[in-house]
DNA sequence: AATGAATGAGGTTTCATTCAT
DNA sequence: TATGAATGAAACCTCATTCAT
């Protein structure tokens, strides 16, 4: 027995669940596998959350704050519209990659249903739906957006499609369906500059 | 008793069994319960169907045949790219209100792992990619696209808009998503006609 | 399998159960035991009460109706108090020497707390309590209880001394505190005679 | 850290865990809930107490003794029967009004079995089973107690009412069950009264 | 062929007890 | 000596699946 969980043992269990529910979503994974697998006691996970949701909302929240971070990152340093797009697709595809129990975990959000969708949505989705819509309607405003184009639905789009992106490198289905659609030899980098391409001219050709 | 089950059984047994995966997904779905909302015992149910698992397929594939038929119509009664875009993207949001459950079956095979999400991508995808596809390299080959767009790729990012857009439409985390965006107000006629600009132009300023 | 239980089987079911409750109380009685003893699933159990709640409410009407038959039939054969006083001792002594298990469920009731130990005592004493007072109350009015006495406290002192008696027959406890006053010879005729005596003149010597 | 428990500490663990055992009995008492409520550590408990049960009995034997003492107190003081009677009805009631929890605590003993219930039985009735034997066997020697009345019987037919009053003012079941029968007017004073002449001449009218 | 009651493995959660500090 | 975090066994309950009728 030991006194008290170290910061890594603590953070053992968070990345052992991450990966676990990432896998098989709240309702499937196993709170006594995750525990043999962070060789922790089932107990004392129970002491740090109170229930498996807990651990689950643990997990997401610590998820979410990466990719915020992320992302945030990508905006910060951005200069005009384009190369914010470029960083923003970068850093989508990139963190992905690295960590996809975390871009799982997240998934199995969406398959929520009712009220609790509801609540999720409200909080995972109200802030970067804001900075998009504003991001958009200055776009706008500064002349960057054709005038018959609603900024909301054009940040809609655009969020549509950088989700997707992330779930089509972090989920094991979406990776497939992106394989089928784009092939093994794309370089993550192409795909980059032709999304940056399809959100600034889409088809191109009018 | 009866001798054999009748089609209109059966359909209900699919409808319901629809429902209830639909809502809760293959693990949380409970066959008992499916059955006592058709009307038949357990027994008869694994009698057409091994275990859940095949339940499940069986509702998947049904509902993916209402939804490629769907598609596919709006794809023969095209005359041009746009018609085209414009008719798919009607449909797609026409059959994701109406036919919430199906939408959803299909989303839970997106949080599908390791090998059985390839199998399922591959068999579903395939011919829609393949559909996809082939209609951009013509439009490509036509003079419609872009030089430098990949046609693949736009079909890539193409089917993400319209896949979004359907879970968009039935599943309760992506619609409060959708709300978020572009509020209650927006007609889903504004937000097909503002896809179909988004395809063509994108921000359309360059 | 079989393809329903016997009416001997659920009987076994609430013998065994009552058995388990009567030594253990609701919380410490162990479902899976009562399982095994029985020789049925747990499952089986499930079906046909709710909750380890339920069957214990279950077992413990069955054991409340059989005293009540008990006291009851001891009540109607009297022509008069004392008789029908000695009938009652009667009853409780036998029966609580052959349904101890019951006794003993009945015992558990007497530690609940709260809001379910008065909606417990409501159901399960309202009536006898009823019938007693009722009793007593017409034995003053026609002469055969002294006038300082109040019916009501009489009647419950009473219940008190048969309550007593039936626990000092039924639990362990009781038992022994029962060999410790009136010891081992002491036959069960003597100490109902004794009861009646009691109850009629007390001490007797003013 | 400190040298040692203070008295005052051991004091409040008693008091917290026999409100806490009084309330859930032995099964159901929480020792980490009660270390909590006590201001001390889970440890130092079991440094005191070996076991769950060994508090349990610590705490029990503490009640029994107060029990004891003011019992005793009444008999001490009393010149005749039917005085002393009257003092230990009154300690009755007032000790179980002030201290329920205490005989709350006795009252879960009452639901053991087998061997430890005897053991049990014996070391605590023992003593004031013997006094009150020597109490009617006195009483009936100098002739205040008919002839046809065994003493022992007397004293477990006297003692079972005092015990039942106890439980019916500190047991919630047992008080609900009071309130059944006499009502809230009542006063304990009343009750007393009407107990002693209970004893002294039962239905009082042969 | 259909029925639906029975099965029993499996997972969450609690909490008495231990022991490193 | 006191602390209090960690342990892990134990028990309720669910439900996919079976199979006697």
């Amino acid at each position: 027995m030991q006194k008290k969980l170290t910061a890594e043992q603590q953070e053992k269990i968070l990345n052992v669940a991450t990966k676990e529910f990432g896998d098989k979503g709240l309702e499937s994974a196993n709170i006594n596998e995750i525990a043999k697998l962070s060789d922790v006691s089932v107990g004392v996970i129970y002491k740090y959350y109170s229930k498996k949701e807990e651990l689950f909302l643990a997990c997401l929240n610590r998820s979410l704050s990466h990719l915020d971070e992320t992302l945030q990152a990508a905006v910060c340093d951005a200069k005009d519209l384009e190369t914010m797009a470029s960083y923003l697709i970068s850093a989508a595809i990139t963190f992905s990659k690295k960590h996809k129990e975390e871009i799982r975990m997240y998934h199995w959000i969406t398959t929520t249903s009712d009220k609790s969708a509801k609540d999720y949505a409200r909080e995972i989705e109200a802030a970067s739906s804001k900075v998009y819509k504003e991001l958009f309607s200055k776009a706008k405003r500064n002349g960057f957006m054709s005038e018959d184009m609603d900024p909301d639905v054009f940040a809609f789009f655009f969020d549509n499609l950088l989700m997707m992106l992330q779930f089509s490198y972090g989920c094991d289905y979406y990776n497939e369906r992106r394989l089928l659609y784009v092939g093994k030899e794309k370089k993550d980098e192409f795909i980059r500059e032709q999304m940056v391409r399809f959100l600034q001219t889409g088809l191109g050709m009018k």
